[in-house]
DNA sequence: GATTTTTTTTATCATTTGTTAAATGGTTTC
DNA sequence: GAAACCATTTAACAAATGATAAAAAAAATC
């Protein structure tokens, strides 16, 4: 998806910020199995998909839950980083070859306290987000995972195509054993 | 909580803005027991916590489920009524008597567009709310209930204290049964 | 302060989900 | 295209949680 596209879909800014805040992003490419944020670090910039699918991932114990799935115009932020300048708990790694958008987060933030548009933006951005953030939390506490697979084959279909079950499975919180008796008995 | 302090705990605001801010906020009160917010209506104010302690929940099939608890300098907020103009999907009940600071959802977004450091406030309150909402999704996925009646108790004993075991075994996705045996293993 | 009502705990049994291991199916590599 | 490797499904058993009902404890009401 284009950065104009992506942009336009938080909050139309004026053709001048929107230049302005363009002008600090630029594109990026790293290849399927490339970890690009790391657990335990602060990280300097978010980004947007333009292709490809990622997810994000920490561990409980030795074992790791993946928590996050992103794909084609969905923004790539370690909130900790992000919000706090402090340290992340998420590992993301792209599960494609990807192409990306990348921003840095010092420019941002600097471009916050100079232009209210690029500031609403940014509150919108914001805003977004802890909409996404607040759903996946409803459904995660009123829905079962057979309800919430089910969700995530109609409106996220690409994600099971794309992804392997292990990674679905731990992201909707069962086993790989439990998903699979799931996936029998829905057929 | 005053509201200063709660206005200063978001994002320090100059003293103009402050004042600007603060001249649309006024103070209610309700008594235990009231709805502050219905389910399927679009919200017009939000509100921060001056005394009292509140809950958020849904209806599922026809059994509620409590997603949030709220005290002493919390925000209450309809996400979808606040950042979308939409409907909620979820009521707001007091738990005790409370007094709360309202400020009109509609004044907010128009001082957002005339007053940078206002934007960059709200910037900052959605930013903040995005990190409690992901790290309550965290702990959600990570988490046994257990783990985290455990985190209630020791990050917010006075819930425990003041809120009615049904609501907070709901909040922690498990039966009343459940949470009864939870407490007699830890003791 | 005794009675009624509500809240919380305990007990029993059924159901669901996890664990481990083996079998099947699909991909990649030489 | 056979061999090796990885992903997914199936099976059997164990452990955890839910449902229902009854008992105990606490709170509210008169």
């Amino acid at each position: 998806m284009l950065i104009d596209k992506i942009l336009d879909q938080i909050y139309i800014l004026p053709e001048t910020s929107k230049q302005v805040l363009k002008s600090h992003i630029s594109e990026v490419k790293f290849p399927k199995g490339h970890v690009l944020f790391k657990a335990n670090k602060t990280e300097s910039s978010i980004y947007f998909i333009k292709k490809g699918i990622v997810r994000a991932y920490a561990y409980s114990e030795d074992n790791e839950i993946t928590f996050w799935f992103g794909k084609e115009g969905d923004p790539i932020v370690s909130m900790q980083s992000y919000v706090n300048t402090k340290k992340g708990y998420e590992d993301v790694a792209l599960l494609e070859d990807c192409e990306l958008y990348e921003l840095k987060t010092d420019k941002l933030q600097s471009l916050f306290l100079e232009d209210i548009h690029i500031a609403n933006w940014g509150r919108k951005f914001a805003e977004f987000e802890l909409i996404k953030s607040e759903e996946r939390l409803i459904a995660l506490q009123f829905n079962t995972a057979t309800d919430r697979y089910i969700a995530l084959l109609k409106n996220h279909p690409s994600i099971i195509q794309r992804v392997q079950l292990k990674h679905i499975a731990s992201y909707l919180g069962i086993t790989q054993v439990s998903l699979s008796r799931i996936r029998a008995e829905i057929k």
